[in-house]
DNA sequence: CGGCATCCGGGAAGATACTG
DNA sequence: CAGTATCTTCCCGGATGCCG
């Protein structure tokens, strides 16, 4: 956290309300956009620099050092021979998951959003985790693949319920490679499939029904009217 | 918003992720709280000012106006008499309020939080929304009237559903008169209303047993250990 | 390379005073 | 009452360099 120069203490907002201390924690600029890289599991300072571009690395060391000192960080230096360290969530750190997701969704409805800055795969596994219905999901069975930079994700739709994680999947029916922000703009229809494997932007192997089957579920929220 | 004087544009994440995007809205400093005081409803500038001590004028009406520009709040001319101007939420900008409610429980859960910071009256309605349990209320049938400063505020439980909003009590059961943060305090079971009312913090007037029972609904979540 | 300290420029936040 | 103008403080962000 900020330490104040004069009382050596965080700057607060001096407000008993729950969300005015939230803010405190988790206010800062990029705060909340760590928290969402930590989401899927422990990360490296280097990953973390390297999915938030115009994060530099003395705010990523401060920001870090404020969510330790808040709780909501922990880190974390994993057995030899790895020996690495990492920064993870804590328990309750996890659970502002729903924070994030909620803003993301509100955020979604900005006439103001220019979806063609880039956006990390962390962004797009949460991202299908915010706009996903299980009321369109009847009946849908179907496990993805990602492959993203050197990265491995997989989110699965079955008996309603979405699961996505970080790793290996698990008996994938199709797998897509390529850029996150081209994938998701493709699941959300906003993008062709056809066109982005023409210009090599994606590549799909396996079962492309299946893939089709999960797109329709999602559905990007209407824009509010300005 | 914000414009950055090289390109003047305001400055971005410039992340395609949609909570970085809701970031670019509303993760200015004071951004959020002033939301927060606006989600009971329409109020003036020397309102907010009131409620949000420690925002200065000039930063308010920064926030008011980057607001305003990202279709979140309105400003509007009150139809003569009156003829004051004031802020409120637009349609889109209510819906944050989600956002609103989820920090103030995630935040209310920080070890490090302190209660004894001035509470506004809209924070204190909030909060009872925030962390009503429909599954504890079952059987209530209360409504209450608070009066804060100079302002009117009820809250009502029944069919297990909590109302509440700016204004006077169609109805209450008893009224409650006093500090917002000392109200909020002895319904979730930290101070003693006696003590209170000793002390002149708070006056009762009413039905005592009613409530008592609105109370027993409440209860803070428990501390994330640290 | 990963992590952290230090310096610097620009700009946002905060306090105060002032104006219609 | 509703802001505006001004000035100071301090945070953000970039660059550099140190150390393991």
């Amino acid at each position: 956290m900020k330490l104040d120069k004069i009382t050596n203490k965080p700057r607060r907002y001096e407000d008993a309300c729950g969300t005015a201390h939230a803010l405190d924690l988790i206010g800062e600029r990029w705060a909340l956009l760590v928290i969402r890289e930590l989401i899927l599991g422990p990360r490296r300072f280097g990953d973390l620099r390297a999915d938030l571009p115009g994060l530099s690395a003395n705010v990523l060391t401060q920001r870090l050092e404020g969510l330790e000192a808040a709780g909501i960080v922990r880190r974390r230096k994993l057995a030899p021979p790895a020996s690495v360290q990492v920064y993870e969530l804590t328990d309750w750190g996890r659970e502002a998951e729903p924070i994030v997701l909620h803003m993301g969704r509100w955020g979604a409805r900005s006439p103001l959003q220019d979806p063609n800055f880039p956006l990390s795969a962390v962004s797009m596994m949460l991202s299908l985790r915010a706009m996903f219905d299980p009321g369109r999901a009847d009946g849908v069975d179907v496990t993805i693949a990602f492959r993203c930079g050197d990265g491995a994700y997989w989110v699965s739709v079955r008996d309603r319920v979405l699961r996505g994680e970080r790793g290996e999947a698990p008996g994938a029916d199709v797998t897509l490679a390529g850029d996150p922000g081209a994938i998701t703009g493709m699941i959300y229809g906003l993008r062709s499939l056809p066109e982005l494997e023409r210009e090599g932007i994606v590549t799909v192997s396996g079962d492309r029904e299946a893939l089709a089957r999960f797109a329709a579920i999602f559905e990007l929220p209407p824009k509010a009217c300005s």
